[in-house]
DNA sequence: TTGTGTTTTATTGCCTCC
DNA sequence: GGAGGCAATAAAACACAA
């Protein structure tokens, strides 16, 4: 043991050192060799070793025989008689083994099962250790106040550590599934990307296509105009108006794919920042089914973007001019309608509503990272 | 029986609280 | 300043495979 033990006085334990005491208590007769030798007489070895070990009859253990019986039925149950007191099992030299014992520096000896069954209940209690109950458990027990207190320091220490472990799994399995979920996710937003960019071609060729019949239109306005301003020199031809909107409104569209495009597209690192807010979820940032929404005007800066069932129709069936719709509803029924002819079935959803696009309501996160 | 890893008991030093 | 808690650590006791 190294160095010199630490001294506590005031709880009454002798610690380490402190020196021999043999029967001082109110059992003072009962020396500690009597005690010993009438074991022996009367114990098997294992009761013996039992008898011996629960009352602790170290040096400092042995402040008097009060204590040392004060603890019923202490049968070791376990263990094995490897221990220092298989010496006493000899008969020829138990005197010289004795002798020998008493002369050796103090050994650790093991609580008993019972004393440690009693000390854990206490514990499941109250794992804190008033001085009271300190006394009175020590009492009970047959061990030293000191004991009592050592044994709850380590209990309280191995406790911490279950603890730990305990905390350690959950956050493991909280993590495993986590990274599930974003994985998934990524994999989603792949499938979601291709499609964005089909859809992009899709548009321009569209775009193409009307710029061209532009072109006609606009030729025969002129004509138009011409017959007209014959006979109304005054009035402001419409239909040149007209198209002459169309045309910006075509551009604006243009722009507002793209521009919806980048902010799916061009997420990656958004999802990737998202990977350390996940162990943040708990927050309502990403409960709320709204925010998509609302980060979506925050990009666009057009609150109009309220991605309902749209009624436009945009086949090609109808005429050109129909490509020319209010961008409120074209750029959401351009590319998230489409959604319906992807592999994933969203069209019955377990949990939608009118913000989620008919993505079940646990798949909201995607919208939270992605916008 | 022995070597080795684990558990339990105990010590030490530091810190906080009263 | 003393009491008590905690972390780190030592060392004995114990379990178990070879």
């Amino acid at each position: 043991m190294a160095g010199s033990g630490r001294m506590y006085t005031s709880t009454g334990c002798g610690g380490v050192g402190v020196g021999v005491g043999v029967g001082v208590g109110d059992d003072s007769s009962n020396s500690l060799s009597v005690f010993i030798q009438s074991q022996k007489r009367s114990c098997s070895s294992h009761s013996l070793d039992a008898s011996f070990l629960s009352s602790r009859p170290s040096p400092s253990a042995f402040l008097g025989s009060r204590s040392m019986m004060s603890f019923e039925d202490v049968n070791r149950v376990s263990g094995s008689t490897r221990s220092f007191f298989r010496a006493f099992d000899h008969d020829e030299n138990g005197d010289d083994d004795l002798d020998e014992y008493f002369h050796q520096p103090e050994k650790k000896r093991r609580l008993t099962v019972n004393q440690v069954q009693f000390l854990e209940k206490s514990f499941e209690v109250e794992n804190k250790l008033e001085p009271e109950r300190k006394i009175q458990l020590a009492k009970d027990l047959g061990l030293q106040p000191r004991q009592v207190a050592i044994w709850f320091q380590n209990r309280r220490a191995r406790w911490k550590t279950k603890q730990l472990e305990k905390d350690y799994d959950v956050l493991q399995s909280s993590f495993n599934d986590l990274k599930n979920d974003y994985e998934n996710l990524l994999k989603e937003k792949d499938k979601l990307k291709s499609q964005v960019l089909l859809l992009t071609d899709k548009l321009q060729a569209k775009e193409k296509e009307g710029s061209e019949n532009n072109a006609e239109l606009c030729v025969a306005n002129e004509a138009d105009q011409a017959a007209l301003s014959e006979e109304q020199p005054q009035q402001k031809p419409i239909n040149v108006a007209h198209e002459s909107v169309s045309e910006v409104e075509v551009e604006v569209e243009v722009e507002e794919v793209s521009k919806v495009s980048s902010i799916v597209v061009g997420k990656q690192e958004d999802l990737s920042s998202a990977k350390s807010d996940i162990f943040d979820s708990d927050s309502p940032h990403y409960a709320d089914g709204v925010h998509s929404n609302s980060l979506l005007e925050m990009e666009t800066g057009d609150s109009s973007y309220v991605f309902e069932p749209d009624q436009s129709d945009l086949s090609q069936d109808e005429d050109d001019h129909k490509l020319i719709i209010n961008k409120t509803v074209l750029l959401p029924t351009y590319i998230f309608p489409k959604l319906e002819e992807t592999d994933e079935d969203y069209s019955d959803p377990p949990v939608t509503n009118s913000c989620n696009f008919g993505f079940p309501i646990e798949d909201n996160a995607f919208w939270s990272w992605t916008y």
